[in-house]
DNA sequence: CGAAACGTTGACCGTTTTCAATTACAGTGG
DNA sequence: CCACTGTAATTGAAAACGGTCAACGTTTCG
């Protein structure tokens, strides 16, 4: 999860880069970050807002890859493409730094470390997407709920720090925030957790 | 999503290790691959069979991280652990190549080419799962469904050609397989889909 | 000080899961 | 060569669960 190890992906590809050679670019609500087909020429990272990344399918209709959030980076895959395989458009006022894919592939391949460090980053991003997957296996929206505190708890007794709204929380966890209101609700009354403004304890059975 | 792109990840990992370093392992059903606290000495990829990555939550209970398939490599993330962070076990009998930590980071350092190859796959990998992770955002099992076949839809006319059973495909969605046939058995008589063999035509409206 | 987002709970309805049953087919072993 | 077992593909019916809508108090923030 991008709480548990933070995200340093995007980290990882702001260090590789020259200060100099980033560019901070602002784009509003709807406004038009890349087009499927257009030169790749840069990875991003979201600084503020979210990006939608999308694609026209054979069909004729559009597809929603991926929504960024800030602090995650995109199109890290057109370090290897030519062209951007979808659009991205801004789905809120939105501040993005703009990373140049030729520093990136220069950094990487003079720098054999940096090229490690920058795949070990991508790594512990497929373990935690991998992860958030397996939890949406989970059907039952308590179960899944409870999966997600024991996932994020640490210390003892274990216990979780919130970092995000409840809201923002849910969506992660793929359920309505009413959801999942009802499951930390039925989770207090059994006994398993207990809530306290901004922290959750694990209760042991 | 692996059959789109291929999973080039467990490809790019065995051929950045000399096939005589490459042991091929194998485990019962129900055998342990490696516990968590072991030296994290190889990274795997799977011949056959499912293992599954399991971790013991702060409040004693075991937690399912991922269910790695046949194609798919795991413990990617070893590489930059001393230990192993979760437990591995073999959810069939399976067959597995350990490929030596010591020799992929050897590989990466040493030629600058070779961990800029694996972190593009590993890019790719990335989004492929986000991808996944946002096909898991339509509530709608027929939507769901539709979004899958026109993400993997190829050609003019557009169509899909079916590599695994329904049954591992509905899997993969998150849905039971009922609700899938019934996806299907709904989008064929709207008129939306056309089924034959191994074989789903997407229809323009 | 309003507006917007968050937190919370109740009720209802629609969808999916579950459970069950059936057909087809591939591989196995006697 | 044929029962026999296991998986895949379907479809139906009932039950459970989460989504949606509604309402309300609270906090946050420009």
């Amino acid at each position: 999860m991008s709480e548990l190890s933070p995200d340093s992906l995007s980290d990882r590809l702001i260090t590789a880069v020259q200060p100099s050679r980033i560019s901070q670019l602002r784009f509003e609500r709807g406004a038009t970050v890349f087009r499927q087909g257009d030169i790749a020429s840069a990875v991003f990272v979201i600084e503020a807002g979210r990006v939608r990344l999308s694609r026209m399918s054979a069909d004729g209709v559009q597809l929603v890859l991926y929504v960024a959030n800030a602090g995650e980076s995109f199109a890290e895959a057109s370090l290897s493409a030519a062209h951007y395989h979808c659009d991205a458009i801004a789905e809120t006022d939105v501040i993005v730094l703009a990373l140049p894919k030729a520093d990136l592939l220069a950094s990487m391949t003079s720098d054999p470390m940096q090229g490690m460090t920058f795949a070990l980053a991508l790594a512990s991003q497929v373990r935690d997407l991998r992860t958030k997957l397996e939890l949406r296996n989970i059907r039952s929206a308590t179960e899944r709920v409870l999966a997600w505190l024991r996932l994020h708890a640490t210390g003892s007794p274990s216990h979780v720090l919130l970092r995000r709204s409840w809201t923002l929380i849910a969506e992660e966890l793929g359920l309505t925030r009413e959801a999942v209101y009802r499951a930390l609700a039925k989770l207090e009354q059994q006994g398993q957790i207990a809530r306290k403004e901004g922290c959750v304890h694990l209760l042991k059975r």
